[in-house]
Parts: structure tokens; C-alpha cells; sequence
DNA sequence: AGTATGTCTCTTACGTTGTAAGAAAAGCAA
DNA sequence: TTGCTTTTCTTACAACGTAAGAGACATACT
């Protein structure tokens, strides 16, 4: 009498599986993810998950890609009248968008845009720029500016990801006597604000490039 | 007759250790780093290292510790008296100096700066755009504006880090029929410059800044 | 000289990881 | 039923981080 085992299926997906290691990273961070764990978290043994994706690199691509593409789609998609309200509205959205997946953030950080959706936002926002008078090369640094500046300042903010806690060191012991500019600012709170410095930035960014058109 | 095995020291130091996975890094990548590697490396087993650093996780907080450290250092020591020049001088010291270290900045771009040294540069840079007439809290903002952005901008510089090559798919396929713009730009090589493009967006956030003095 | 004491390095071992190879079950068609 | 395709699992292996402790080296003291 051999046992007999019951193994209805996990009707998964490449989609469902970048869902859920999206997931996943987001709530116990990078480091954590493994085949294994992802596929306990999907129900399924940790080799289901390679008939679905070729590799690990392969998934964190696809994660990447995924992403990417959630932050860019439709954010240019009708370009503002106003070729800086458009850039700064993309300079926010992709922030905020960017800000929804705070795990996946390190490995985007890490790699160049490289996917079609990727490249439809440019050449909107490549057009919108144009369309008001930037000269295409400055287009494409304004565009550029914006998205490289939008990472920086957002790896910033989410600070190290999650899954790193355990090696943190107390966040900060300043020293007033040596560094009380520093020490003012942190007891203050001046100084700290994303949102803003973000706002102001991207605009002065973008009023830079302003005598070009 | 037992073996008689001889086992010179190595001399190695916590130092040398960091030293020799910063060059590893930077040669072979990130994920290629593993505690065998590198103790073949320094000729020596991979449990020696573990007498100059507790894990893994602190090997890799002190190589982002050390890197950031040397690319902060002196780097404010004399400030200009033009506050401009000295936040722009600032700018271009710390992107060339994290360039130097391709394979470190993706573990410096996901942690937040937390050493002595980089306290000492920030309270130096705060002094100096204060001492211009900047309020505190602009001073941090323009500080950590510039900071982002350099980080930001010099991780799109390296692009994917060393190591992930082989997952690489070929750079662009751009197709000139639905992205006519961006074809054009990457034909022409416009928009790409990254000195450039650099140089102009520190210069615009810094005259952003520059009527709160 | 020997011996003791620390400093440094190695050996062994364990649990976890990515994944190659292929068996086996589930679903569907004939 | 038989067969074929799609999906899932089992088994296995090399490489990884590192705990535990043994052993070799260096130095100081008798």
C-alpha cells in the first residue's frame, strides 16, 4: 500500500512569483530572499519556482524590470502644457512610486534602465521637453538629472534596507562639542525633511535648465 | 613521523583585510566576494579572517565605512571663501573619489552615512555655508542635496557593477521607428555625457540655493 | 635551556544556499 | 484506457557563512 499523495497545483505564474519575491523583499528585505523561502511563502518546493524563471538573477531581473516599470508607467503619459510641471511632476511620481518598493530599490539602484516601458517614458518626456524648446541633448540631461537624483535621494531616505538592522550600529552618537552645527540640526529636526528638500531640489534642477529653452 | 607542517604567519591586519576586499570588489564585484575567496587571496584560510572582523555583515559595514571615509576626507579642509566653490568643489571630489571604488558604491548607496569622518566633513560644510549666510537648515539641505545626487548620479555612471555581466542583456535595442528621439540622442552620443551633465546640475543646484544666502 | 602565555592560523563540521537532473504527478485529449 | 503536455517534487552536489576548538607560532619569564 504506497502512500498516496495529494499535490493539487499552485496554478502559479512568472507574474505570481515576481509578486510574491516583490512582496517578500519589501517586508524582510534582500538578503533574506531565498528560492526556499519564496517558495514556502507560495506553497511550493524551492525547484517549482525554476520552471517559471531560469535563475535567481534572472527573478531579481524580472523584480527590477517589474518595478522600474510600475514607477514609470503613465507618468508622462500627458505632458503638462508646461514642459517643468511635467518634469517635476515626473521627478515626483517616479519618487513616490520608487517609495512603494523600498527592498527592491538596492537592486535598481544597481542597474541601468533597460527595459521598453523604460524607454517609452524617455521618449515622452524627451518629447514634451523638446516640444518646449530644450535642445534635445539638454532634454535628455534634464530627464537624467531628475531620475538619478530621484534614486539618490530615496536610497537616502528609506535608509539602509530592510534586513540590515541587525549589524546597525545606534544611528547616530554626534558629539556637540565637536559638531554642533550637526548636533543643533539633529535635535532640531531642520534640515531633514525629504519632501521638501526633494521639492526644492527638482525645482531648482529644473529652473536650471530653464534659460535653455 | 608526524608531518611536520610550516606555517608562517601572514601579518595580516584588519586593515590589509579591507584593503584586499575593496580590490576584490572592484575586480570581480559584489556577489563574487565570498570569505574563502578572499582568504585565498590573502593566502591564508577563510576562518583567519574571521580573527580581524566578526562576520561578513561587519566586513562589508567597515570596507563602506573605510570607502566613504576616504572619499569625505579632507575634502572640506580648506573652504573657499566663496561658499559656491567649496559645495561645488565638495560635489566633484566625493563623485570622483566613490568612482574609484565601482564595486563598494552599491553597498555605500544603500547605507546611510554614519562614521566620525563623514560627521567631521558634513560639520565642516555646514560651517562654511553657514559662515556664508545659508540658515542651518538650508546648509543640511544642500549638503545632503548634493550628496544624493552624487551618489545617484555616479551609480547610473557604473552602471550594472561588475559581476553581473552575464546576466546582462544586450544594452539597448532601441527602436527608431517608436523611440525616434532617443535613437537619435544615443546615435549622436548627445545627452550622454556624464562630466557634463554633472557639472551643470551641481551648478543649478547650487544657484538654487544660492538666494537664501 | 625549558615553560608558560598569549596571538594567530587551521581543521572539522553543520546548516543553508543556488540549481542540475530527472522522476512523478496532474490535467487534458484521443 | 492510453498517451502527451504541463507542472511539481525528490534527490543530489558544490559553495557558502561561521561555530567550536585544536594546533602552531611568538614572546616573555624562569
Amino acid at each position: 500500500m504506497t502512500k498516496q499523495v495529494s499535490r493539487p497545483r499552485a496554478g502559479l505564474s512568472r507574474e505570481k512569483v515576481l509578486d510574491a519575491a516583490a512582496a517578500f523583499v519589501d517586508e524582510h528585505g534582500l538578503p533574506a530572499l531565498s528560492m526556499r523561502k519564496l517558495g514556502t511563502a507560495l506553497g511550493v518546493e524551492a525547484m517549482t519556482l525554476y520552471y517559471y524563471v531560469p535563475s535567481k538573477a534572472a527573478l531579481f531581473d524580472g523584480l527590477v524590470e517589474r518595478t522600474v516599470e510600475a514607477a514609470l508607467d503613465g507618468l508622462v503619459d500627458r505632458p503638462s502644457a508646461d514642459w517643468r510641471e511635467t518634469a517635476i511632476s515626473f521627478a515626483h511620481g517616479y519618487r513616490a512610486r520608487l517609495l512603494r518598493h523600498p527592498g527592491v530599490l538596492p537592486l535598481i539602484a544597481t542597474r541601468p534602465v533597460n527595459s521598453p516601458r523604460g524607454f517609452d517614458t524617455a521618449e515622452r518626456a524627451l518629447a514634451a521637453f523638446e516640444a518646449a524648446g530644450l535642445p534635445a541633448g539638454r532634454a535628455m540631461d534634464l530627464f537624467n538629472a531628475l531620475g538619478t537624483f530621484a534614486i539618490g535621494h530615496t536610497l537616502a531616505e528609506i535608509g539602509r534596507p530592510t534586513g540590515h538592522e541587525e549589524t546597525a550600529e545606534p544611528p547616530a552618537e554626534i558629539d556637540a562639542g565637536t559638531h554642533p552645527r550637526l548636533a543643533a540640526l539633529v535635535a532640531s529636526g531642520e534640515g531633514l525633511d525629504f519632501d521638501a528638500r526633494f521639492t526644492a531640489v527638482v525645482g531648482f534642477i529644473v529652473e536650471g535648465f530653464a534659460p535653455e529653452v
